[in-house]
RNA sequence: GCGAAAGUGGCGGAAUAGGAAGACGCGCUGGACUUAGGAUCCAGUAGGGUUAACCUGUAGGGGUUCAAGUCCCCUCUUUCGCACCA
């Protein structure tokens, strides 16, 4: 017989909701708790991968409910983007439309996995109410100097039709689609993330965050330190600078490298129009994509630019040549090349016969121009440096940038790989960027009183290059605010990571229509205590979320340096150890499995599979197994509860049973205990529900119960009313549905957390390991409190312990409290 | 190439502070019940072994220690991240 799932499941969402317990008053008494799970895109589907995500944070939830936090856990959509566009497309039909199908298709399943979401404070990004402030965050970036304009090339993926940031480029192809990225100059909208670049490298006010996403998110900023340095041209007129880590070699400079896009390269092709060799050279090289371009195995190529410039500190000459090997957007875009000491210099002055000068000599083996193959770039004596010769190059690295400094050659200072945020999209499915180009006043902000700029309806969706906006002239075409002139709004939408990178901060005040959010009540709710979802975010949302609080923190808004005290990167769901997708058509459709095992049986197989932050590999069997262990509670308290209610009303007395039973409630006791630890110190769920089941096994090994004296049926009851609490985290609706069988009026979530007593733990016997040179040799049970003395004669008497020591001299006998005798023995 | 993490039975995994390796679940083997079933219950389940003593076992090799899955060094494999960043 199987538990009825399919009738208390519905009973307890039902219930629940009309008691509104996940629904928290602002402000309340208890300690607050915010779990907050990465919010889904609304496909129409959930998938196991959110079942896993949301049954992580949903435990969590419950516990800290038990626990007695006043609870936050909301949820809604990211609404926006790019698929909500191609899907409506598809199905002939318009984003908005199907957005919202799939919103309400996907709160019924929410509804169906028993969820404590608090739906009171669902948002939409793709709703009004939610996207007028992001025009108006957009507004405040751009009122402190934090929004910019600029023409770029950018990662261009044909198939999505759609402007890529460098953090969505996967391996060169698009990280969605995985089409290959290509080159596209456009006009953006620019966030100046790296004006944070500095602060985003400090974890220091974060609690518990992987190491890897800080990791990923540190190499992912890049910093170095370096020097700039300024070269003049020989001619005077101006001057290259440079930023370079390695200020210890600039003696050893011998040429000067450049990308064609670099503005002094750009002015000399217009002054010597002549000059085509370097012109087509250049043109060749900025024509082609930027990923192969970047690649590290593409072969160095480059030009002489006729010209030179002077070294500063000794007054050399120094050619100039464009490659194809520096890259504009990192540091000044410019690179002096030490051929000696950088392996690529080193590989292209040799390509092109550039001369290549030793500044740094190798202490243990003597370098030779001659007969290098590659450079050394270790430290090392400086050699060839005037005033600089035989000193550490480590130390003439600080000694030259001071001097460059001294002498207003130079700066110290640092370059990050972090490059700032591009927003633009040209796409129609996002947030429309509230800016009205002008003929008389340029740029202008969209007031605040016209806010929100509607995205709207009557677009022709389709998949051409142009943006859909480009189709409405009576949406784009408006009056300037500030002259009443013919004017023209901006077409591009926002990226969607801008709606994402606040939104755990409307979940505080959804519905609030004055502003963001009232900053009482996110400095209430916020930062969120726990967050959870996929490692995929480490370099993208998470660090934009980051970047966009410490925004608001300046604003005033929040008083927090950081959204996301605790983050929990759970694994992915995997069938045959490769990852669930349509393509390989190796889906489970979470609906099938509620229907035929209910949503708790679901619930405990993703959380007993393997740890939170680990994958989980989907297994039929699992599925089955987890259903049998809820079936097996199920019968033990429903087929015996006259007696467990019978008994939970008498006081035990625990002197007067037997062995067999007084295991029984240390087996309780002892698993309450790890139940908490796993629990509440390790969120380590498998863990918690697999002594849970040990404990279930001790249970149903009683057999005969009702031959047991009224004293033991007492104990008996004890250690079975625990299970409802137990499981109530993973399996909620059966828990609620035994916990009430057994006369509770209280909901579990109100009845605190289940405790243990030290007391039971103790035991009259200890069995204590004997060891001989470290292999298993005998044991021996003894009174707990016995002196070592007398534990260490004890060892020494087991007859298999005597002969292992046979006639070997004791050099020693270590004694680790409550475990083990090692002794240890030689000649 | 650089960086990080991981490698434990047939499988998923456990061992939390260096102290009995393999908890718990799946699968499998045998049995009970039986209207023969994807039900339930009982027993067994790392490998070897004369079946009990013992030996061998946490990717491989070395080391520290009374004691190593755990700490140190080297090698291999896998996964992930970055990749001409000056």
């Amino acid at each position: 017989m199987e538990y009825p799932f399919s009738k208390i499941e519905p009973k307890w969402q039902k219930i629940w909701r009309e008691k509104g317990i996940f629904h928290p008053e602002d402000f309340p008494s208890q300690p607050k708790y915010y779990v907050l799970s990465m919010f889904p895109y609304p496909s129409g589907i959930l998938h196991c991968g959110h079942v896993s995500n949301y049954a992580i944070s949903d435990a969590i939830a419950r516990l800290k409910m038990m626990d007695g936090y006043a609870v936050l856990q909301p949820m809604g959509f990211d609404s926006f983007g790019m698929p909500a566009e191609n899907y409506a497309i598809e199905h002939n039909s318009h984003p908005r439309i199907t957005t919202e199908e799939n919103i309400q298709a996907m709160h019924r399943q929410f509804d169906s996995l028993g969820f404590g979401l608090d739906w009171e404070r669902e948002i939409s990004t793709c709703r009004p109410d939610y996207y007028v402030w992001g025009q108006y965050l957009f507004k405040k970036l751009y009122e402190k100097g934090l929004v910019y304009r600029k023409k770029s090339w950018q990662n261009w993926c044909a198939n999505c039709q759609t402007i890529l940031a460098n953090e969505q480029v996967v391996n060169g192809t698009c990280w969605r689609c995985h089409n290959p990225v290509t080159q596209k100059e456009q006009e953006q909208w620019f966030f100046r993330i790296t004006a944070y670049a500095e602060e985003l490298l400090d974890f220091s006010k974060v609690i518990d965050w992987p190491e890897r996403v800080i990791t990923m998110q540190k190499n992912w900023i890049g910093k170095s330190e370096g020097t700039l340095i300024d070269f003049p041209l020989e001619d005077g007129t101006d001057s290259i600078q440079v930023f370079t880590t390695r200020p210890d070699t600039v003696y050893g400079v011998t040429f000067m490298a450049l990308p064609p896009e670099h503005p002094l390269v750009q002015k000399w092709l217009k002054e010597e129009p002549e000059n085509r060799a370097l012109k087509e050279f250049c043109e060749r090289v900025i024509n082609e994509d930027k990923i192969s371009r970047e690649a590290v195995d593409t072969i160095k190529e480059g030009m002489f630019s006729g010209r030179y410039c002077l070294n500063p500190l000794n007054g050399e000459k120094i050619q100039i040549w464009v490659t194809n090997y520096v890259v504009m957007d990192y540091g000044t875009g410019a690179v002096m090349a030490v051929p000696a000491h950088d392996e690529r210099d080193f590989e292209f002055a040799r390509k092109y016969g550039i001369p290549i000068k030793l500044v740094i000599q190798n202490p243990e083996r003597t370098l030779n121009l001659e007969t290098m193959e590659n450079a050394y770039i270790e430290p090392g004596i400086m050699v060839n440096s005037a005033p600089f010769d035989g000193m550490y190059s480590e130390e003439a690295k600080i000694a030259i940038s001071k001097f460059l400094e001294e002498k207003g050659y130079g700066k110290i200072t640092s370059a990050y790989r972090l490059r700032d945020w591009c927003i633009s999209r040209q796409r129609y499915w996002g947030n429309p960027i509230p800016i009205i180009y002008c003929p008389n006043c340029g740029i202008v902000l969209v007031p605040d009183e016209d806010l929100p700029v509607l995205l709207p309806d009557n677009v022709q969706v389709g998949k051409t290059t142009r943006n859909p906006l480009l189709s409405v002239p009576e949406w784009y075409n408006v009056k300037c605010p500030q002259c009443g002139a013919d004017a023209r709004r901006e077409t591009d939408t926002m990226d969607t990571f801008v709606d994402s990178s606040w939104y755990y901060a409307r979940y505080t005040d959804p519905h609030n229509d004055k502003r963001p959010f009232d900053p009482d009540k996110a400095n209430f709710w916020l930062p969120v205590d726990q967050y959870i979802g996929g490692i995929e975010h480490a370099c993208m949302h998470l660090l934009y979320a980051r970047f966009i609080c410490k925004f608001m923190r300046d604003l005033g808004w929040l008083k927090y340096d950081e959204p996301f005290l605790r983050l929990l990167t759970q694994g992915m769901v995997l069938k045959d150890g490769a990852k669930m997708s349509k393509s390989k058509g190796n889906v489970v459709d979470p609906n099938y499995i509620i229907d035929r095992y209910g949503a708790d049986t679901l619930r405990v197989f993703l959380l007993f599979a393997s740890p939170p932050d680990k994958d989980v590999e989907w297994s039929d069997e699992g599925i089955m197994g987890a259903f049998r262990f809820l079936n097996r509670i199920w019968r033990l308290i429903d087929e015996n509860l006259d007696l467990i209610q019978k008994g939970a009303k008498i006081e035990p007395d625990y002197t007067q049973i037997s062995t067999k039973m007084r295991n029984l409630i240390y087996s309780m006791h002892k698993t309450i205990k790890k139940w908490r630890e796993d629990c509440l110190d390790r969120m380590q769920f498998n863990t918690a529900i697999a002594a849970v089941m040990e404990h279930l096994n001790n249970c149903l090994a009683i057999k005969e119960v009702n031959e047991l004296s009224d004293n033991e049926q007492a104990v008996f009851a004890q250690a079975c009313i625990v299970f409802p609490p137990l499981i109530y985290p993973f399996a909620p609706h059966i828990a609620e549905e035994l916990w009430q069988k057994l006369g509770n009026e209280k909901l579990l979530h109100e009845s605190g957390l289940p405790e243990y007593s030290e007391r039971f733990l103790e035991l009259d016997k200890i069995t204590y390991v004997i060891q001989v040179n470290g292999k298993l040799r005998g044991k021996i049970e003894v009174d707990p409190d016995i002196s070592e003395e007398e534990l260490k004669k004890l060892a020494l008497e087991v007859e298999n312990v005597k002969r292992h020591i046979s006639n070997q001299e004791i050099k020693k006998i270590i004694v680790i409290p409550g475990k083990m005798v090692s002794i240890a023995v030689g000649k």
